[in-house]
DNA sequence: CAAAACATAGGGGATTTCCCCTAATTTGCA
DNA sequence: TGCAAATTAGGGGAAATCCCCTATGTTTTG
């Protein structure tokens, strides 16, 4: 670390006197300085752009554009600034989403405030920092999600269950017997480890975005 | 309408070709005049605080921004530009949601242009437009909405389905007879109008949001 | 080319949903 | 206070689902 010069830090939360505590927090570290706090993802933005913060700490739901849409445009623009995301969620898909757009960190709200210091300090060394918890969580899920893989006709038939259609009805449109579409829907139940229809509609509701 | 002075109009839409030629055929009226024409909703939402047009004729799906988003922060910033939905969505809800959000009109993109021109006269003047076909499919879905009165057991019953839950399942965590949560089910159906499992998850993960 | 995966279709049966109906209590509101 | 709505529960039966299984032809892939 070098200590003739301090890293530079953005913050952006909405919630005001969690953005001062954790203000006051890292300045009290000999090895950052907060540059600037702001309220919401398109002040943050445009901090960025115009400073090029070191790390930009960002909150996920935030007002006018989210730390999602935040870190996009620092992609697009490939800016320097290496995001750590600091949020309440404790999804994992969000988690996932997050670090999947560019994100170098994810730190849920509840960690020790040392993890976030540990979390910068890797970040400038270029590495990506994740709890023990959440990495598990994380190579769990990215392991269960690539086994999700439906074939074609599982997908089509997926999409008619999802918009209230029968076995039957299904059959029909497809032009298939019955019993084809009741192999779909428990291989489908299998792959998506899911036990009725309810379940497929969920997945096909929540995970995919094309329904 | 002021003959001396064109009102000033902004089109926002993420396709060139389809931009370029609405632009060429408001020009052609002798009311009308395209002072900027962008790709997404950003650029809209900067040209729109920059230099309030009279009319922003905004598509819904865009990048960055959303048509949604940049009517919000119209609203928000209670800016006098009116916004005119111009889109391909047919459907009710989007429709519903948009208007509800502050536009003034909605046109698909398929209706005549006429109907465009008739719709910015109308808006100029301070009323919506609907065309005759939307505003009746508009007042029977808010009319179907309102009859979605779900009463308590049936919002927890609906619940319990659409997170996989089966009828037994259900009546026992809520310490009832399995007949019980079988009507719940059939009341459900009959409000909601849907025929089974999957059309009672639909709705509980698409009209609610507290799944 | 051979193996694996996919798509098709059926048997058969347990379970669940779907949809009528009746009916007794309880709750809420005018 | 009294009536309407809500909640509970059940009978009964048709339909659909869930979940095993086998089997054959096609397509994909190493």
């Amino acid at each position: 670390m070098n200590i003739t010069e301090k890293k530079r830090i953005l913050i952006a939360d909405d919630h005001q006197i969690f953005r001062q505590g954790l203000r006051t927090l890292i300045e009290q570290s000999e090895n950052f300085e907060v540059i600037s706090d702001v309220a919401d993802g398109e002040a943050a933005w445009s901090a960025i752009k115009k400073n090029t913060p070191d790390i930009a700490v960002l909150d996920i739901t935030m007002p006018i554009l989210s730390g999602f849409d935040v870190v996009t445009r620092i992609q697009k623009y490939k800016l320097s600034t290496k995001v750590i995301f600091l949020s309440m969620h404790n999804d994992i898909k969000i988690i996932d989403r997050g670090l999947s757009l560019g994100a170098f960190a994810y730190l849920r709200k509840d960690e020790a405030f040392d993890s976030l210091i540990k979390a910068m300090e890797m970040v400038l060394r270029g590495k990506s920092y994740l709890s023990a918890e959440l990495e598990t969580q994380l190579s769990e899920y990215q392991l269960s999600r690539v086994n999700f893989n439906l074939t074609k006709r599982e997908q089509e038939t997926l999409s008619f269950i999802a918009k209230g259609l029968t076995n039957k009805e299904i059959a029909e449109v497809m032009c298939l017997s019955v019993k084809t579409i009741d192999n779909h829907r428990t291989n489908l139940m299998g792959k998506l480890d899911v036990r009725n229809t309810a379940g497929l509609v969920r997945y096909a509701l929540l995970e995919t975005m094309d329904v």
